[in-house]
DNA sequence: ATCAGTGAGTTCTAAAACAGAACTTAATAT
DNA sequence: ATATTAAGTTCTGTTTTAGAACTCACTGAT
């Protein structure tokens, strides 16, 4: 298995490693989450060295994550933006920063939080199952190869 | 911010980087998932380095994800298992997994899926609100500083 | 008692990735 | 002409990772 064709990998964990098993990658679209779009303001607040910076936004938006946009010209210049599969990430993002939140604690309070949009009030996410509307967790549910499925 | 201490910052997001940002640890852990516990059946099954996969076992010790426990005297000999907050990790494999299934498309099926342990079947997941059980995504949330949090 | 095998690592060298800083390019503003 | 801005690129040195070989404590067979 290589870093490089990750993206080949039939495992869809593989594949999403790909994707933030790297340096950086995983706060870069925190900041998208959060508003930023533009190179220096993303730079400045990770702390990231520009090459790294530039390198990551060309691998998010070659997965389709991104998108880069020009937001003026003379000088041309570029912003980057989620995408639909970026801003799908979203559940993922929710879900890694709660389990993070309890079982890898911290004093300080969290910098940054989720809301409904509607309300404004802070989210206490649970993983359902759509059809039977159970709780997902470790009681309820089994990771087994494919090929041992029940009737599948 | 500096990679060694991640597990020192205050955002949450920075802290789950610490765990899954580099090279196989989210591999690992699905192994683990996955049943595996010995060290040369991790190694064959991923093809990482020795090397390599010591390091990130101790590290996820480290982290309180996997437990270092004996399976024989005479050799004494160690497997990993997971912990509580390694157990806990699940809904994000599963919504990790279910987000790269759609937005990284793959022509062969995935080799392992998650199934309800007890019917068996095979999982559709939403993430919910606790409270108003609407469906969270990037349409119902948002990421906001903390500091802009309205009543509170 | 020797000798091959097993499981869980450790050690070595070379290649790749990353950090930190300086440089580039096209344009505007002074 | 000169400085400033935004988005990169290039350079040098350090850290991580890949790939292979080696160690250590035992077991079971010859």
């Amino acid at each position: 298995m290589k870093w490089n064709d990750l993206n080949t990998e039939a495992c869809p964990i593989a594949r999403a490693m790909g994707v933030v098993g790297d340096r950086w990658t995983l706060l870069v679209l925190r900041n998208c989450f959060l508003g930023m779009r533009r190179f220096d303001q993303l730079q400045e607040d990770l702390g990231i060295t520009r090459h790294v910076l530039a390198e990551r936004l060309k691998k998010l938006e070659g997965l389709g994550l991104l998108r880069r946009e020009p937001y003026q010209e003379r000088p041309l210049r570029h912003e980057y933006r989620l995408t639909r599969a970026g801003k799908e990430f979203a559940p993922v993002m929710l879900s890694l920063s709660a389990w993070a939140e309890k079982n890898l604690p911290h004093d300080d309070p969290s910098p940054a939080c989720f809301v409904l949009r509607d309300q404004g009030s802070v989210i206490d996410p649970v993983l359902t199952d759509r059809d039977t509307h159970q709780e997902l967790n470790h009681r309820t549910v089994r990771m087994i190869p494919t090929h041992k499925l029940r009737r599948g």
